[in-house]
DNA sequence: GCGTGTGAACCAATTCACAGCA
DNA sequence: TGCTGTGAATTGGTTCACACGC
């Protein structure tokens, strides 16, 4: 969120920000902006806040999003292939440099400028690239078993679209993205104010 | 997560489950299990633990998800068909009934299964159809404007996919599923386990 | 004076410890 | 005895209050 706000501001031309401006905007103290710029490292200017690109750049080396991450998706169905077409991925420094299947249907299809692989090409296409992240979208029944050929080929990030709970070594981070969640809390919202009118 | 947890269970035929056991699939205390459950209104037998189907349909119950929610969405590029396609929306009782888009090589068009409307057929649609949520899926510079457009239709829960903040009531919920964050904290994780290696 | 930086105070959420029930 | 339910203790994260620098 910080990293949005300050892109737009860059883009306004913007040069200082206040600990209170970015506060306000997050509906946040600003104490806690203060203590969230300091916990990455950065330090603002007493009376002018904090440089707007200074910041920025603190925040890109802080998440790692300036180095260029690649990343290979597996399951090419109908979520795999929206996302590996996401432009918005780019702008956060992932790239996605092949897509595979196990569905002999799809393999060979082209989607987003990429072939689709088989899952039997996956070993020796990671072991010939610099693949820092599985992007896993496939069938829950697949997901633990692909996940762990996964781990084999010692990937060690994988961004999970399958709403199940991966089981991974302590050395493999998991970031679980659960579609499924946005509908509880938007459909639990929805409910309440039933019940209020 | 309870709920997918109580879904595996249920086809396996379990009977009842301890806080213990639920505990230890999410990697939390079991303490904040029973919290949990207590939280939602359910209780469960000392001894046995809590019965799968029926801790299962009060999360359902209390979440809303057992009915089902109608929904619209608005932005139908790729990130936004992507989304229409995606079976598992069904699942949690969330049914994507129309598309509009403004762009008119987009208008039309048919994805899956419906056909793309011009944005200025909202209104009517909407005034003619159940809404619960809007799904927000159009490039940045457009989104404030159409939520608002969106709130004014008396729509009060909005998906919002877009990687900004939008500015709405306190009567009208946003639920951000920003894409980005899943990239920035594993890149951040990648770039840590380069500087330990 | 204005805005950052930070130790102290506060509050909410998690964990502990044990009562209650089958 | 096994497992839930809940008040009490603990933890960690947010807010407050004020020192410091331009």
């Amino acid at each position: 969120m910080y990293h949005q706000i300050l892109t737009d501001l860059e883009i306004r031309g913007e040069q200082y920000v206040s600990s209170h401006y970015l506060a306000a905007f997050m509906l946040v103290d600003d104490t806690q902006v203060r203590k969230d710029v300091a916990l990455i490292g950065y330090r603002g200017k007493p009376k002018s806040g904090y440089s707007v690109t200074g910041l920025k750049k603190a925040i890109e080396d802080f998440l790692g999003i300036n180095y260029e991450n690649t990343a290979i998706l597996v399951g090419a169905g109908r979520l795999g292939s929206a996302l590996s077409e996401y432009p918005g991925f780019a702008e956060y420094g992932l790239r996605i440099i092949a897509l595979f299947d196990i569905d002999l249907d799809r393999v060979g299809t082209e989607i987003g400028g990429l072939k689709v692989k088989h899952i039997s090409e996956m070993p020796d296409f990671v072991k010939s690239n610099k693949v820092g992240i599985a992007i896993l979208t496939v069938p829950k029944k697949a997901a633990q078993i692909l996940c762990e050929k996964i781990i084999s080929l010692e990937i060690k990030a994988i961004w999970n679209f399958v709403p199940i709970r991966l089981t991974v070594p302590d050395n493999v981070i998991v970031r679980n993205e659960n579609l499924a969640v946005g509908i509880a809390l938007l459909s639990h919202y929805i409910k309440q104010q039933k019940w209020e009118s």
